[in-house]
DNA sequence: TGGTAAGCCTACTGGCGAGTAGGTAAGGCG
DNA sequence: CGCCTTACCTACTCGCCAGTAGGCTTACCA
């Protein structure tokens, strides 16, 4: 405890405008993570914040508004972050591979937005449902994307679309339960936790259990290389 | 709607204790299945039950009393029509596919129970967290279990257990998430919906691509078809 | 046929929490 | 130094909803 903040005496500093913006997004996120949308109130919210309530509804709205803000704001972070680590050009299964690499390390340095974006804003069935189902379809058809792609790579019949994006929502899910087993399990690193989904979903149990694995292309420089990992 | 009961005219016919709180329970599950708990209401429940507020909380409690009650019938009922669905003696890859199979013709035909499982339960900060987390976690272990058990068909040195939990998860999540998707694109029956997830586990991305695919040994004379249409 | 218990109701209380009214200090600017 | 704008506060209102008090009615049985 700061000496130099006694006990919130009243009244707090004064400060510009987006700087407490930025305090209440961040008190904001954590008790939405900790409490959910309902259970968690208003006061509390400010009080995290060190502020008072009015000021809240100054500046950021109503408290559906805020939570979506908060959505927004976290769900914006989470998809630059991946999409930083991924690499257009690289073959399919490289990309699949960073872009687990970067989401399980987004997952791990951000458990609160990680709550706030998996847990309460999808049973929530506000406005908000909507603005997350959105980010999450985004993510999907782009996997999908990702998926037939992949296909075009051989010879065989291209994946339908509803196929594609089928595997895809069945990808993203098995993403999210095992980011949620990873929180209550933190002692293994990221990355091999993304390595092991990356090998369930590339090479299959079937694979797996016969002792074959994935791996990254031992050249991690970006050479134009098939990267049929393993087989 | 029944015309049979006009408008609810201020009294309920007399009925036993048992046919009723079954009733409360239909409605519990309905209305929490739609609002989610927080946002269902006591009142609402009551008036969808037919019955007086009064009457649920003589027969079942509070609202988290219920509300509890209603994810333990669920839960169970769900577990019991996979269990009923996998036959022990089976290799591994023939009982997941029947679990699988079991788990989607479950949903497809009972969506509120779903939604109150997967949405709602796990949402909500109480007791039911923890008692739905405690089923899922059941459902993990029992899949992590198979998953070991099929390594030892091979002589591949076994998978270690957190590995297997951690496949568990992926695997059970990717089963959520795809039944969500499918309630948002019913056209599919259960089969093929199940099959594809058979797929993306067992054989993975790698080995689709290359047009591999998983079915079942079609030597069994039970009528196995892969993709049958359940209704 | 009258007693009694089980099933059912209307109509309230009490608390919590979203949102607001209206006032106080602090910095900037002439 | 006084004025105004902006940041900030205390202290309310008001609706919603979990939970309850207390009374009515129907079925069954002696």
């Amino acid at each position: 405890m700061h000496a130099e903040q006694p006990v919130r005496p009243g009244r707090a500093k004064r400060l510009p405008r987006a700087v407490r913006e930025r305090q209440i997004m961040d008190a904001a996120v954590d008790v939405f993570s900790r409490l959910g949308f309902h259970a968690a109130s208003m006061d509390e919210i400010s009080e995290v914040a060190g502020i008072s309530k009015p000021m809240l509804y100054a500046y950021l709205g109503s408290k559906e508004e805020l939570f979506a803000t908060c959505i927004r704001r976290e769900a914006t972070r989470m998809m630059e972050a991946i999409a930083d680590g991924v690499e257009a050009e690289e073959p399919p299964d490289v990309q699949l591979w960073s872009g687990l690499r970067a989401f399980f390390g987004f997952v791990g340095e951000n458990r609160a937005s990680w709550q706030v974006l998996h847990r309460q804003a999808s049973s929530q069935g506000g406005p908000f449902a909507a603005e997350l189902a959105d980010m999450r379809g985004r993510a999907i058809s782009l996997v999908a994307a990702l998926l037939v792609h992949s296909s075009d790579f051989t010879n065989v019949p291209r994946a339908g679309a509803k196929e594609a994006e089928s595997l895809a929502a069945a990808l993203v899910g098995a993403g999210e339960s095992l980011a949620d087993w990873w929180l209550d399990n933190p002692e293994e690193p990221a990355g091999v936790v993304a390595a092991r989904l990356m090998n369930l979903v590339w090479m299959g149990f079937g694979d797996l259990v016969a002792g074959d694995v994935w791996h990254p292309p031992s050249r991690r420089a970006d050479r134009g290389r098939e990267g049929d990992g393993t087989a």
